[in-house]
DNA sequence: ACTGGCGGGACGTCCCGTTGAT
DNA sequence: ATCAACGGGACGTCCCGCCAGT
């Protein structure tokens, strides 16, 4: 018999989420500190910290969220709605990518922790170019992986971009990495 | 007249900014405590701060290196050279480039301190590639600034990359490159 | 009239006492944590803190009742009985027993609010003690209260071995006492 | 080349050393915080955290201390002598080490390490008993090793009385034990 | 009656940069 | 010039107890 019913909790979880994000974002994981999460949430840490149990984990379950979120639009909207995702989407859905990144650069033991977190939408990304590449949509003298990797640098390029501030105008980039992976 | 030589100092100058960029590529900006730094660079707090008022202003010198030395690389092997450069020297110029993008993010009077660093190296660039779009040695439907930010893009995304220790193979990413920004 | 008969109430204190003896003399005062007297329990803070207006009362109470219940075997069977049962009921008994005194040594408040807790029982010890020397069951060549204290003594010490999980064999230690007590 | 000379350091160390164990004597453990423990010293953080890695550490320096020279003074000037110096001593030499029996209580694993601490005392103690049972100083109707456990029993437990403030006579209380180990 | 969400204080640790000693 | 002792602030965590909600 909790004290409050299951649909608060799920909302001051969002809550805390949604604070959290603009708080990650906007400071970077060390500079986002505890009381800093609190203002940015507007709970205390007795509330915060009994939804999740430490910072980390609050930073991890909204990395896992984005990561999620991003595998599914780039299989529903394709390569050029990542990008228009991102250049649209509120900097604060980049802050927290981009500050993962930068954790799984010298804490090798979260790397692999987090590479093996969803294999199979990797896969289905992948295949998906390949028959691309067998419709002539896509160039065939590259590896389907190949493609799909510098796919990957673009989008990183372009989140450190965004998240450093820089206007970036999409549409360009994607008439460039049109004419990158076109059949030649 | 000093106490030591100027040579002196110069040379354990070079013997803090080298183990200093061991210590913040290793672990970060803030993972690299400073009796970390002290351990890398094998001289004590003392010195150290008697040649850079702080830990950031340490940083600071080593991100500037680093910025030079790229621009210089760029205007001399071109784009490809860069790549090529990132890619062999992995570890600890990468360190410092990605950890210094993350700091200009959140902080915002950094950022404009930087970014009007070099304008003129940033002019040649773009000058430079201006020239070889009068000469069709690129397309042209595309603003020279335009093209030159596709390419700090992908520069970026390889930055990434590699600082997160994925294998990337350099050569099909400057195939691609060269596609995306040939005259169509 | 209350909402729940007065034999409930006190079949949760007593589940509480309990419960919070266990807690108390496995992970001592401060490591009872409130979380662990829960579990300990079966119960939730709020209802621990109906019955019991904070972690210090609840301690207090358990005291108590070890204190008189000393007493009593003290009177029944004798010295010897005490050691004989503190030897049996090792665990928790000797927890908090040990607990208490480590908190009077360092709270004065609390130390004369417990040493006048029960001057009645001290008092019949002391005669009972007085009755024995004059019947010549005890050497009276030193004073009751003396003969007392020692026995308080050895009492404290016993605990001190118990607590600290060390094997004690309580016989010999009962005729190491009746000799020192003995007439000389 | 150390900033200050090794003896200034030893010095510091005798100064942190002193004033821990007024503050741990007086608080206890847990009530030892750090604010209190730099009053009692009078030193920062900084300075006692650079001579001992940690809170624990300072006090398992003082434990260990206090428990070697009990030994010797065993030793010396057996074990009445014991009884005397404690009788006299400063509380704080009390305070510290009711605190340790305390902790290893609830903490099985470091009541091995200290129980291993110096054993060749101990043997050296219980020698004494068994030579001292040979020339009928001493009762040989029990082991030496009861003997010893018996005023191991005693001494905890004039410890304990000591620690909590009670007024201890220590020479009844010598007779007594002499009458208790005497031979029958 | 009982639950557990929540506030906000305090804890031990560790960090950075100053400073006095060598 | 170089050292390391030292001050004192800030960190993430965890704790206790109040009280709103069931």
């Amino acid at each position: 018999m909790p004290k409050v019913s299951s649909a608060h909790r799920a909302k001051r979880r969002r809550q805390i989420l949604d604070g959290a994000r603009k708080a990650f974002s906007r400071h970077g994981y060390e500079g986002a500190t505890v009381p800093r999460l609190e203002k940015a949430i507007g709970l205390s840490r007795g509330a915060i910290f009994s939804y999740f149990p430490s910072k980390w984990d609050l930073f991890y379950a909204l990395a896992e969220e984005d990561q999620a979120r991003a595998g599914e639009i780039w299989l529903e909207e394709g390569f050029g709605g990542v990008l228009r995702h991102i250049a649209k989407e509120r900097p604060e859905w980049i802050g927290v990518y981009f500050e993962l990144t930068g954790m799984l650069r010298t804490r090798p033991e979260l790397r692999e922790q987090f590479l093996k977190r969803s294999p199979e939408v990797n896969a289905r990304l992948v295949e998906r170019v390949r028959a691309m590449q067998r419709t002539a949509e896509l160039r065939d003298d590259l590896d389907a992986e190949q493609l799909g990797r510098f796919m990957g640098i673009v989008l990183d390029g372009i989140v450190v971009a965004v998240a450093a501030g820089a206007p970036v105008d999409i549409d360009p980039v994607i008439r460039l990495v049109s004419a990158a992976i076109a059949p030649q």
